[in-house]
DNA sequence: ATAGACTGATTAAACGATTAATCAAATAGT
DNA sequence: ACTATTTGATTAATCGTTTAATCAGTCTAT
């Protein structure tokens, strides 16, 4: 591996002044500088990240902190980090605490024992992320307090139940998956607060009990909310063993605009958070607290969207 | 934060007895390694990476390069990699070209310049990996002859044939998505090989041409043998469709087992990449590789194995 | 012509940890 | 009792980069 020594000793200069003029610091002739750029070309000269890391303490590396990357989103939220993070000139080392509630701490640590500059965190359900001596932004829903960016679960479910209400539909079956998911929670909140006075519901956890679909159609029910896509495909293909069809019966949205989603037959539409965003806010605030910044930018809610797709269609044929 | 410096002057002793004492190193009274300790972790020493790297050479971080993390498969490789380097004492810092084919040297270059020990490639569909001036391996397909380690897609193909051959089906559909894949052909062929001579099929790629499945079924198919888990979801759904049951009408197989294979009804019965040994394998003989081991060990096939669940079924009922 | 400003480069210290070389004191061996 | 050996600790160098302080010239202005 070829370092600042070897260059500055071909040239016959000092070391200081290759670093100069590799780093365009300090004074240097615009003579000097053009040879030392085509010496460390030449030379297949890269700078070691260690020696730099130890003088200037930064490493250029941010960690992210996930629950499981084996869960769909997270893998999004993992490239938008990494692609924002990037675009600020950082790495990303994966923290990936792998379901073991315990193992969040300990990924911590071990992610600031290799030398992070910064953080970004998102918890494990449930758990409180106290101080820590290095910068961190956490992502997290709004129930919690301590959060950094949020994504609007609530007015996804909102955009959901809103945007069937729009299309005619008036007697829904909202379907969850978790009762104790707080993420889940927030989602069917937004749903009721649309639905509330303006059409009826039902609201069912599958993990408990999945709702009778035929039985529902029956009653007048036209379309499903879901807060997964997982769960409008389970919805999609247990009503259509029910001899339920999708879009004409039964208009079905998921959440999350999981890769699935476009691989159904019928596509899904589905309710999509802009993970983009979120990674993007979370390293712009995580990139001012770690330049130390005075002015940090204020924790940001983002806003979801949705994409309309084959299994939801509106009621007209019905009237 | 403290280092080493501190602790010394704390306790009156040279920095190279707190660091022997540390380390376990050199000769270090009892006492005094006692002492260290203790002080170490009341003032919450934690030794800095970058002079540790700087001196040693070694950062005890790997770098993960896979195309697009967003792509199922790919996250519990990216798992499977972290739990495995973990188990080693390394940091995974991801790379993800982001489905950008000149990406590839790009991310490579920056793991690279960020200090990495070692690289572990899942290359892109169609690109080589030239030589690096770090230890590497790459986890590739069969017909890559610079693979370090591979997933068995044949035997796995040959297993899914196989499996569906015991329980009494004699007249399958192959398909397949894109046939310029590699692992698809892969899959493919090992099915074919395993029921030619045996049994009759016909293969279909279902972005040139999605097989008439009501038609197949008349003409006394019972099985259909797909090369991922969203395509036998297709399959399911369109099947539904013309009013055929999974799987009393139709077994059909996935592959990859994906978190969806489970949210599905009926459940889909799926060929399990093993990513856990593969992983594992890939580190151990990176780790190798980093130490200057001389026996590196050899490139490994890794086989796969099959889960069943509800989407297929014997063929007894029929005779 | 001379003080002051500017230019281009060098010196040397520093970051934090590791480690070979060294040294003093204590212990063992004959 | 005197030489070896062992033990416990220190010194000093080193890894590669950055950067404040310094210095020797050159140029400008009066």
């Amino acid at each position: 591996m070829t370092n600042q020594k070897q260059i500055a000793q071909k040239l016959g200069i000092s070391i200081a002044t290759v670093s100069n003029a590799l780093t365009g610091k300090g004074r240097v002739s615009a003579n000097v500088i053009e040879q030392v750029l085509a010496h460390a070309k030449q030379m297949a000269y890269v700078p070691d990240a260690a020696g730099r890391a130890l003088k200037t303490g930064r490493t250029g590396i941010i960690g992210l902190v996930i629950p499981d990357i084996t869960q769909p989103v997270f893998p999004d939220f993992a490239e938008g980090i990494e692609a924002a993070a990037d675009e600020y000139g950082y790495g990303v080392l994966i923290g990936n605490s792998r379901r073991m509630k315990d193992n969040q701490a300990k990924t911590i640590n071990q992610l600031i024992q290799r030398g992070v500059d910064g953080l970004i965190i998102v918890p494990q359900r449930g758990t409180k992320i106290q101080a820590l001596n290095v910068p961190f932004a956490v992502i997290s829903t709004a129930t919690d307090p301590s959060f950094t960016v949020v994504a609007n679960h609530k007015q996804g479910g909102q955009l959901s139940a809103k945007s069937m209400l729009d299309i005619g539909h008036r007697k829904f079956v909202i379907l969850g998956d978790d009762c104790h998911s707080p993420v889940e929670n927030e989602r069917i909140a937004g749903m009721v607060e649309e639905l509330e006075n303006v059409a009826s519901y039902e609201v069912f956890w599958a993990q408990d009990e999945f709702p009778d679909l035929l039985a529902q159609h029956k009653q007048g029910v036209t379309a499903v909310l879901t807060v997964s896509d997982l769960l409008a495909l389970r919805v999609i293909t247990e009503s259509s063993n029910l001899g339920l069809r999708c879009p004409k019966d039964l208009s079905v949205l998921g959440f999350d605009n999981l890769p699935l989603a476009t691989a159904v037959r019928p596509t899904l539409t589905s309710i999509v958070p802009n993970t983009a965003e979120l990674s993007k806010r979370s390293i712009e605030y995580l990139d001012a607290a770690i330049r130390r910044n005075v002015q940090l930018p204020p924790p940001s809610i983002v806003n979801m969207s949705i994409e309309f797709r084959e299994s939801t269609a509106a009621l007209t044929a019905k009237i």
